[in-house]
DNA sequence: CAGTTGAATTAACGTCGTTAAGTTAACTGT
DNA sequence: ACAGTTAACTTAACGACGTTAATTCAACTG
């Protein structure tokens, strides 16, 4: 399923190392010819990493936790994947999989909606995916939500330019809107939510507007509200304008 | 021991000076001057990580190969910083404040285009920053934009629920689409962008729209014309409506 | 000049990602 | 049926990492 999805990227990161196999996960075919009673595979490997990265934070996963979760040597896994990364970027698609397709509905704002708030959900069901987004999103069910997306624009009458306009803005926007909530909210306790809010408030003069206007104040207006509206500015825009 | 540093601007150095010493400062000498050429600090520390990142990656920094930098043993860094993390918060916000924050001018649509995109540049500049950005952004840089943001669009007329709104919605932008584009352009050379971009021509059939648009596409128009625009279509908004 | 303290060092611990080499069970061709 | 190949794992180990503990040492204090 999805074997053929490539998205070439990640080879090398920064440290100039080329690594002689390069190409991204997607590319390369699972392994087959399994004799174990519950056989290691890739989508085990990706299902346990998830739980591991829900349940312990990004810094809990560790190729040997993840190896002894599976009840497996740690060295086992790199026989279906080539390096830790790789987990991650599987990991990060798999998230993205949870993201419901809607049917293509009458209006395309809707279609928009019910997209991008199950994109946003979906992150923060698991706040250590947007933090992983600093990597190529070119895994299968990430570009069947971005071309679910923009086929919604172009039957919207998006065209050409504006079409490409509109489908970054849209994306960018759920990404880093899904990033800094993710992020706010994975800081812990509320103690430490009302502490950067107190020490805001202690340096009013130089945030006159931003304490004024109750930033870092959870109990204002809800995320919820905050992201659908923000979408409905975006979505306010007309083709051809 | 405070656990968080709230972004304090210039907390440090608290020193022992907290004691209950009465009697004239003139009568004090000045406290504990260099006792080294180029003694360590947190400042020096920020930079020499900064430049680290820059030329290796995220994956280049390590307080080893900083320390080193410095011509400092690795253990002298946690004099001044209590974990790698300080290090990678405090080079986040340093980086943001080379974003220069234009003179509040007559038109509040040119303020928020001057420093959003000072913003994104320093963020391009810097392609590691992008991907930090999963961490509470509290810095004393960082909350002087925002407030600086914030403050334009009170200026334009906004407020309660719509100021947040847009304050939101223009800052999860402008963050989005640096981590998407600081991502891309980090995935190295262009053949590898380039082999992304006809996997994705290979299987047109499941994205036809993608591919008919041309996603992932370099050339058919400029991140710069993308984001601007993309900006426009947001500001396009007027305060009541 | 003894005593305190700020700032750095030496040494070491445990963990991590990953490679290399060995092992075994299932499949292959004849 | 059986030698040979290969897919899937294991054992062992390397080097680098973040970080703590104990120690040294110069500079300032009283």
């Amino acid at each position: 399923m999805d074997a053929t999805e490539l998205g070439g990227a990640s080879a090398e990161r920064h440290g100039g190392r080329s690594d002689a196999r390069a190409g991204a996960v997607w590319l390369r075919a699972e392994p087959t010819r399994n004799r174990r009673a519950t056989p290691l595979t890739r989508e085990r490997i990706v299902t346990a990493a998830v739980a591991l990265l829900d349940r312990h934070g990004i810094d809990g996963l560790t190729m040997r936790r993840l190896a002894e979760h599976l009840t497996v040597t740690p060295t086992a896994l790199y026989w279906h994947v080539t390096t830790k990364e790789d987990v991650l970027d599987l990991a990060v698609d798999h998230i993205f999989g949870e993201v419901p397709l809607p049917a293509a509905g009458s209006d395309w704002r809707d279609d928009v909606h019910l997209l991008t708030s199950g994109w946003r959900a979906a992150m923060l069901r698991h706040p250590w995916a947007p933090g992983l987004i600093g990597r190529p999103m070119l895994g299968p069910h990430v570009l069947a939500r971005t071309e679910f997306l923009q086929s919604a624009l172009v039957r919207a009458g998006f065209t050409g330019l504006d079409l490409a306009v509109v489908t970054r803005l849209v994306a960018n926007y759920v990404i880093g809107a899904a990033l800094t909530e993710a992020t706010w909210h994975q800081t812990g306790d509320p103690e430490v939510r009302a502490e950067a809010r107190r020490h805001l408030v202690a340096n009013a003069a130089s945030y006159p507007t931003l304490t004024a206007s109750g930033h870092l104040d959870d109990r204002q207006w809800s995320d919820d509200d905050l992201f659908r509206r923000g979408l409905d500015v975006i979505l306010a825009t007309r083709p051809g304008s």
